[in-house]
DNA sequence: CTGTTAGCGCATTCAC
DNA sequence: GTGAATGCGCTAACAG
């Protein structure tokens, strides 16, 4: 390529990058042979040599849920604009993919990582390679990373009052990980809702599947067995109503007045149905570009202090974005008198 | 690390990946030196070194799309379980977009190239670099890649016969893109429909949008307006479904009695919602997955050639898929008395 | 069996 | 202003 530009290899770099100095004419000269040739620089030498990617990588749980795909979606525009490229991982929510993930993600030198994370171990791996890491969604606990999350507990209460309000008093509670992050805060708003109306909890209408998603349908279908005079049910995920929606179709139970319906997590085809589903509305989305941006953001940062100025670092940021509560027509007061009481 | 384990650098490298001779004893000090200080080979290194890196990139148009999403999510499984990664660009169907993606993937010398192509270019130009490429879903026409795509000409057909035998003669068609690849064919699946069942076409019913999704929704009604004795329409992609469904309830209009609806490209909402639609399920996954191994396949062809065997290099393989037409509740037979004659 | 040497493509000194 | 030399982390070839 220098050949072909008749000058050499450093007065071609200089020529390309912009960097240095270069006659105005030589210039001329070396970007028209790149054209001609069709040269395009090697971004992996230049990384060798700069010590730094710019490919940012990406590890969700499962890409074909929406829900992801949505918030992928975000991380790669945020990614795209700012020149980064995104390296997309689907761990399937297991740690040990996540963990090799994570692997793969330092073995390739990426700047940084956004993950949603399943354990605290990928996190901690990357932290503690030099790699910096936001969380999206889910928070696992680990240290010196930042985290933009939304704020579940909040809508999980607000989607419990709602339903409260209405008057309904044995309200399912469909959720499938209570141990940790976002499914113990959902549970924790669904609690912190009856208590606040007073109304007690019967912890037999908490189904959790923990990560047995595969027999959500007859586990669904037995708790309305067992508890007929449940009146509601909060689908924790957009998954779950998926499923409650479909057993109580099954059972011809009809929505709201039957049984009334509310999803954590707002889809297209919640207002595709009938009636549509009242949901808490989350900024997916925005939430993938919100934690590309605060990558980027500490990336930024990190070089500025090795450059020169001993930046502090700052306090690691802990966003939490607010969902909305889209009511809809799955939602009504109970029927007088229940169905099976 | 090498001077971790006490040993020199090339011994520590053939300990690690295992080829050539190593002592067994120094082997396991270097192994555990290796633990000890959690080293991560660079890959980027080892890339530059050998000539061939192990991502390959995928380039859809529309991540937020649930059709793009579940193929990207068979593309990344086919490639993580061969040890590859998965650079994920979305063009947003901008040919100018498509195109600096490509130019980013050859940078990054990724191996091989799985994209749904909005113009001929971006393949062109990463065919002449040398980057193996298969096209998914569409086929630019570009040459020397490989392709698998759904039989869409097929499933249109089918779709479009369907409401025919139901005894339907007014059957709308919304459609994005009739100028080339997919958009061509399933317009020419309708016409062949027609043919076969002597039904005259009348162009007026062919409601192309072009690119402009933007006012979709009121360029259906208009034609509804226009066309009071439609009765029945065939969106041909999952978004055009919805756009109709939508419009269709809006107006009151009941499905199937008043109009029938079919969907090309069937996804899970389609059956959440009453009555379901009728929908030409594409195995979408496994395309993607498809276009992964056939790419890798093409990839380990020309390592064989270039180690040694002087391969022929294989004619294009393109791969076509079938479709299916899963018949719901959103077909039936016209009216008696059409709405509007 | 192990250490030394060299070069992948780039950017950055440093002489000229 | 420009070219020659150096090294990023790795591995393939060679010599010991």
């Amino acid at each position: 390529m220098a050949r072909e530009a008749g000058t050499s290899r450093s007065t071609a770099s200089r020529a390309l990058s912009g960097q240095g100095y270069v006659a105005a004419h030589i210039r001329e000269d070396v970007l028209a042979a790149a054209q001609r040739i069709g040269y395009v620089p090697d971004a992996l030498a230049r990384t060798l040599k700069a010590q730094r990617s710019n490919v940012v990588g990406l590890l969700v749980s499962d890409l074909r849920n929406q829900f992801y795909a949505e918030l992928a979606a975000g991380v790669e525009q945020a990614l795209r604009a700012a020149g980064y490229q995104m390296v997309l991982v689907d761990d399937h929510g297991d740690p040990q993919q996540e963990l090799d993930g994570a692997k793969a993600f330092v073995a390739m030198r990426a700047t940084g990582v956004v993950l949603t994370p399943a354990a605290a171990a990928a996190t901690e791996l990357l932290v503690e390679r030099g790699v910096s890491v936001v969380e999206a969604d889910r928070r696992s606990g680990a240290r010196g990373c930042d985290s933009v999350i939304i704020d579940s507990e909040y809508g999980a209460r607000e989607a419990t009052r709602h339903l409260l309000e209405l008057g309904h008093r044995r309200i399912a509670l469909l959720i499938d990980e209570t141990k940790w992050a976002t499914g113990a805060e959902r549970l924790r708003g669904y609690r912190a809702a009856h208590r606040a109306a007073d109304v007690p909890l019967d912890r037999r209408l908490v189904l959790d599947l923990e990560f047995q998603a595969a027999d959500a349908r007859s586990r669904v279908a037995e708790l309305l067995d067992q508890h007929p005079d449940v009146t509601a049910i909060f689908a924790v995920n957009n998954l779950m109503a998926e499923t409650a929606w479909l057993e109580l179709r099954r059972r011809g139970l009809a929505v709201p007045r039957d049984v009334s319906l509310v999803s954590f997590d707002d889809l297209a085809w919640m207002r595709m149905v009938e009636p549509g589903l009242t949901a808490v509305a989350q900024p997916t989305y925005d939430m993938g570009r919100r934690a590309a941006e605060l990558l980027l953001g500490r990336v930024a940062e990190r070089e500025a202090a090795a450059e020169s100025k001993r930046g502090p670092g700052r306090r690691r940021i802990q966003e939490t974005l607010e969902p909305t509560l889209v009511l809809r027509g799955s939602t009504a007061a109970p029927a007088a008198s229940p169905t099976g009481a």
